[in-house]
DNA sequence: TAAAGTGATAAAAAAAACAGATCACCTTGC
DNA sequence: GCAAGGTGATCTGTTTTTTTTATCACTTTA
């Protein structure tokens, strides 16, 4: 018996599957069924009922399955107590939404670099819904996403929230505002959903929405006079300075954007959950310093 | 990081040496050193001190111990909870002292193999002190010795106690009695120790002493009148029944020979304490057919 | 009924682990 | 003082283990 067998047992048993857990830990799926094999072989049970859609525990599985939880996490503990975090290796495969990236990522990455110089780091900027799907389908270790999470085994740590206010170009009149286009948000994005229903009910209809995925686009699109905006203050911040923007208050503003350092609590290690920390950290600071914009 | 390194890691701290270990572990030293170097090196820590002499946990090491000991134990608990007892392959090392060997080894032997009947049985018989020093050593699981062995890390189960009784030739007189010679265990043995100091309190002086490290001879060599001997009276009684021994009172005889199944309690098997509990219930079953003696 | 899913299996290839020989160093015994 | 026996580290070739590739037999889905 030994760890690969029992690591590969529990990602089995979790995904009821062998081809799964092939997947997941990039290894072919004979070499999956071969490390199972080994253990019923040694263990002298079967450990699960192989069925057409799939393999279940049986119940001495399901007895394995807590016992072996219990030394994954043991290992995790000793890894995390023992391993100096200048010498911690591996890939953090780390999701983040645009307003993150945009505001403190940069920041949040060199002081990960600082404290794990040896962790390789796979960044990908997505809009949330397609961050959770990754996350949810462990091709990603941590994202930094429009949350919570509202599924039982993502852990989700809360940012602290970004307030919006609407912008146009600083030339605009006041009756150049009601008239204007209004540049959003992805459609896939919650604060979309909520400009549209609330411009249902104030008005019944819509003017020209125009959604875009990209929310430096966003910026660019009303600093150019194309529409107007509701965007996070923070990050207009130096748009103003620059006079490229101002901002103007139409008596309504869409809820904050909250966001989330979201990932699964099953397995995994303990530098997950210490680069969420870190963001925490860092999301902080960023906001005390941009607390009175 | 795997088991094989845990455990090696774990016997290098408790021998204080990689050689040592190694010879523990049926491993060539250079096994050892490399499995000690791959954890080191994926821990990013120094785990032992090299000396002189051997080598000894460094802080971090003494750190690890107790996790891999915490790791040790849950998989001891995996294999006993799950391993069907038919199931259960290995090699077990039982020592048995002579008295045990001629009462009730058999029965338990065949008990063991009922349970276990894959596992392999290597037994040797020899005088308890040398079955101490192999136990201490590690070159046997278990022993059935004269006890208990006051060492901390040894467990001792005592069996019920062996009464003594002295014998001799049917056709010997009293007169016969007081000068023929005594046939008594090994000197190695506490009842030798216990015999002469009580002959020389008694009559300060000693006649002939003739010790046998074999149980068996000593029965023979009485019951063919060479001299008289106190022997267990369970294992006189079908000599009594042939009429090739007789049972006298002398007015005194040593004290009953206390057995005890020993086993070292630090790593090794479940198996090894369930054997213990088996033998113990082999020996109280002989010890109520012997009672009335 | 074709396409894509499931796990098992055999043979070949790749990777890991191992033993043997040797080195440098230290302690012990004569 | 010096040989004998102890310590761990390291290099090299071999053995053993593990993994992949290519299948098969079967089931579910479109």
């Amino acid at each position: 018996m030994n760890f690969d067998q029992l690591k590969t047992f529990l990602w089995v048993a979790r995904l009821g599957g062998v081809r799964r857990a092939a997947r997941e830990m990039n290894l072919s799926q004979p070499a999956i069924s071969s490390r199972i094999a080994a253990l019923e072989e040694e263990l002298g049970i079967k450990l699960f009922d192989r069925q057409k859609n799939g393999v279940v525990l049986t119940k001495e599985g399901v007895l394995l399955r807590s016992h072996a939880e219990q030394i994954e996490r043991s290992i995790s503990q000793i890894k995390a107590e023992l391993t100096p975090s200048e010498e911690v290796k591996g890939t953090l495969r780390i999701g983040v939404a645009e307003t993150i990236a945009q505001s403190w990522l940069s920041e949040f990455l060199s002081a990960l670099r600082k404290r794990y110089p040896k962790l390789v780091v796979e960044l990908s900027v997505d809009v949330s819904i397609h961050l959770r799907d990754q996350l949810l389908s462990h091709n990603m270790d941590l994202a930094f996403l429009m949350g919570p999470l509202p599924e039982g085994n993502v852990e989700n740590i809360l940012f602290p929230p970004f307030r919006l206010g609407w912008f146009c170009h600083p030339s605009m009149s006041h009756h150049d505002l009601g008239n204007a286009p209004i540049i959003s948000f992805s459609r896939l994005s919650r604060p979309y959903q909520e400009l549209m229903s609330e411009l249902m009910n104030r008005y019944h209809e819509v003017g020209q929405v125009f959604p875009s995925t990209s929310l430096s686009t966003n910026f660019e699109m009303v600093a150019s006079g194309i529409g107007v905006g509701a965007l996070p203050v923070q990050l207009a911040q130096h748009f103003v300075e620059s006079k490229r923007l101002k901002m103007f208050d139409p008596g309504w503003v869409p809820e904050d954007l909250v966001f989330t350092a979201s990932y699964l609590n099953d397995p995994k290690d303990h530098i997950v959950s210490e680069a969420a920390k870190l963001a925490l950290d860092i999301a902080n600071e960023y906001d005390q310093r941009t607390a009175d914009l």
